[in-house]
RNA sequence: GGUCCAGUAGCUCAGCUGGAUAGAGCAACAGCCUUCUAAGCUGUGGGUCCCAGGUUCGAAUCCUGGCUGGAUCACCA
């Protein structure tokens, strides 16, 4: 708000002593360098060229026009050719005491009508979740989050695939070597019994690949005509045909990966408004293929396939369709995007998926864009990075995956551990206890994966575990929980402090000023987050508000030795301090304690 | 090979719509609990911002070329 008062100023400060016309958006303003007095600076260097003279002098001419006709200025200082300006003290109280009273401070004041849809999870049924999935859920619920902070109207999809060949390998395992086991009967979640087979077929599979390359076979050929290749082949058809038998097996096994998967979501606190089943979509998009066909945008193989030619736009050809009329992916998701088009009429159509699926989309925006579909450009990737172990790449068969639900257990443990070493939860019942446990470990997980810019590839080393101080979420739910307790201590509600904090009476300290200065900047890290589609901003904002709180309560008392006006003042910012951090980390999932 | 992304302290990461002496956390070392929670705070050491050019008053940031790593280019999803 004073920055741009600055730059209205400064542009006439030019006009006045150089007689040169500036717009006001062209003056670089900046939060000044801590080691340096003032702060805002205005860069002068690029008015060097109005003024004719050394930059040094230019900052002098400025700072003293802007002072004297700018009432919130108390002073300036030139290094350079940066002019530090001072604002006065009363101008950061009066900010902080309307800022308090703001309703919602930070976050859009209204929804937009217009939906905004967002995809993500989008789990296979064929085994449990892993890191990997943890990080696509986490990026996508808070992703969520942030947009409903900027005032979007946010319609979170899960689309899951539960169809395909890879379902039929642990159907066809279970058949075969499963005698009947359910997750009751085997105590297994029923998504990490799915997958205990979806590795039995892998295994068996390869045994058999062994033996036929022995017996002459190519690697290749090995691979697709091995005896359990070609009877999950055979299963995946009389899927598609409709085989009661296999249905019912289908819907059986599937049912029990719902179960696993709900819990795991459930524990990871996300959730979705809509579900869809690629059983259920993935004959749509055939009919805007043949259309495709008919207007001439695509063309025929003599085979019968159907691709389109993307070669004009830099990519290569595209299947759209196999030659036996059956649909691929990129059929599927066409048809997915009309759909939700058709439905909602969305903004944005945002998939979080992850990286090593760029081409994909690219490919699909291009062709409905080919196909006519002139809302192509709500189509947006976010495409995060892979999470890599020190070792390399997850990779499910060589059983290197971090399994999501066991990596909860170890965070829960952890988390109990160190927090019984602590020995502040006493007093705590069961109950709370465990609910704090839950809290800390995953704050820990969630943090630490969201900290990291979505585009970056991650290393997450086990070994190491997750860190609780530091840059962390515990050291960030620490600092709420201290600030719930000094407010504990007080013996008047910051409700009524609030009302009767007298702009008059408050003198603020360097620190005090520091923290309002960040809380100031709050509503534009939400926006910027919105915008980037970057939890990673939210998490270091407020890990450099947590660090800017915690010098402070480590240099100032709050409660004791000071007069009840100045407390009140203390506590208030506190208190105030305490709601950014408990708003920031619910944009990220995580939930604070009030003690820890 | 084509396309895309990344390369910053021993490690994990910020900073990247150009601005002052490049920042955090971890790890190492030295301090701080007789004041509100020490999961905290303070300090020290640690850098060829991958390399080479270019643009600019000014480049980690923008442009070009190269090097290294990753992803991708299926009648898979």
């Amino acid at each position: 708000m004073i920055e741009k008062t600055i730059a209205e100023k400064a542009a006439e400060a030019v006009s006045a002593l150089y007689r040169a016309n500036i717009a006001a958006e062209d003056f670089q303003i900046e939060k000044t360098n801590p080691e340096f007095e003032g702060d805002y600076t205005l860069v002068v260097f690029p008015l060097a060229r109005f003024s004719k003279k050394p930059p040094p002098d230019t900052a002098k001419e400025m700072g003293e026009y802007l002072v004297g006709h700018m009432d919130e200025l108390s002073g300036f200082s030139v290094v350079k050719g940066f002019l530090n300006l001072s604002v006065i003290e009363s101008y950061w109280v009066d900010l902080f005491l309307n800022i308090i009273q703001e309703e919602n401070y930070g976050f859009a004041k209204e929804i937009e009508k217009q939906p905004f849809v967002i995809e993500y999870s989008s789990p296979n049924t064929n085994k449990p979740l892993h890191l990997g999935h943890i990080r696509n859920n986490l990026l996508g619920y808070s992703i969520a989050e942030i947009m409903k902070a900027n005032g979007k109207n946010v319609v979170k999809i899960n689309l899951i695939n539960d169809r395909g060949i890879h379902i039929c390998k642990s159907m066809l395992a279970w058949q075969k070597w499963g005698e009947g086991e359910t997750p009751e009967s085997s105590g297994l979640k029923g998504d990490h019994l799915i997958g205990k087979y979806y590795v039995l077929f892998d295994q068996m599979h390869k045994t058999e690949i062994k033996e036929m390359v022995h017996r002459g076979f190519t690697e290749k050929d090995a691979i697709n005509e091995a005896p359990l290749m070609q009877a999950a082949r055979e299963m995946l058809r009389k899927w598609e045909n409709a085989d009661a038998d296999v249905l019912d097996i289908w819907r059986l096994m599937n049912s029990w990966v719902y179960e696993g998967f709900d819990e795991t979501y459930k524990r990871l606190g996300v959730d979705f408004d809509k579900t869809n089943y690629e059983s259920q979509t993935y004959l749509q998009g055939k009919e805007i293929v043949e259309e495709g066909l008919e207007k001439g945008v695509l063309y025929k193989k003599p085979d019968g396939s159907v691709w389109i030619d993307l070669t004009d736009e830099g990519l290569d050809q595209k299947l759209l369709l196999r030659s036996d009329g059956t649909s691929v992916y990129m059929t599927q998701d066409i048809g997915t995007a009309q759909r939700r088009w058709d439905e909602f009429h969305p903004e944005k159509l945002l998939y979080v998926v992850g990286n090593e699926q760029i081409y994909h989309f690219d490919v699909l925006k291009k062709v409905l864009k080919k196909l006519g579909r002139d809302w192509a450009g709500i189509v947006y990737h976010l495409s995060y990075g892979m999470v890599e172990l020190p070792h390399g790449r997850m990779k499910s068969r060589e059983g290197t995956v971090v399994d999501a639900d066991d990596l909860m257990d170890e965070m829960f443990e952890t988390a109990r551990k160190t927090t019984e070493e602590l020995g502040k939860t006493g007093d705590f019942s069961e109950e709370e206890k465990k609910s704090l446990f839950q809290m800390i470990s995953l704050g820990a997980l969630k943090y630490y994966i969201l900290k990291v810019d979505p585009r970056k590839n991650m290393l997450f080393n086990p070994e190491e575990s997750i860190d609780f101080n530091g840059n962390t979420g515990p050291f960030i739910q620490y600092t709420y929980a201290r600030i719930q307790s000094v407010l504990r201590k007080s013996e008047k509600g910051t409700a009524d402090l609030t009302q009767h904090l007298e702009k008059s009476s408050i003198q603020i300290t360097s620190g005090e000023k520091q923290l309002i200065q960040m809380i100031n900047g709050f509503p534009q890290i939400v926006a910027q987050a919105g915008e980037n589609y970057s939890p990673a901003l939210i998490a270091n904002y407020c890990f450099d508000l947590v660090k800017e709180y915690n010098h402070y309560y480590q240099s100032t008392p709050i409660l004791k030795r000071v007069e009840p006006e100045v407390a009140g003042f203390r506590l208030v910012l506190s208190h105030f301090t305490g709601k950014i951090i408990k708003k920031s980390m619910r944009l990220l999932g995580i939930d604070v304690p009030g003690r820890m």
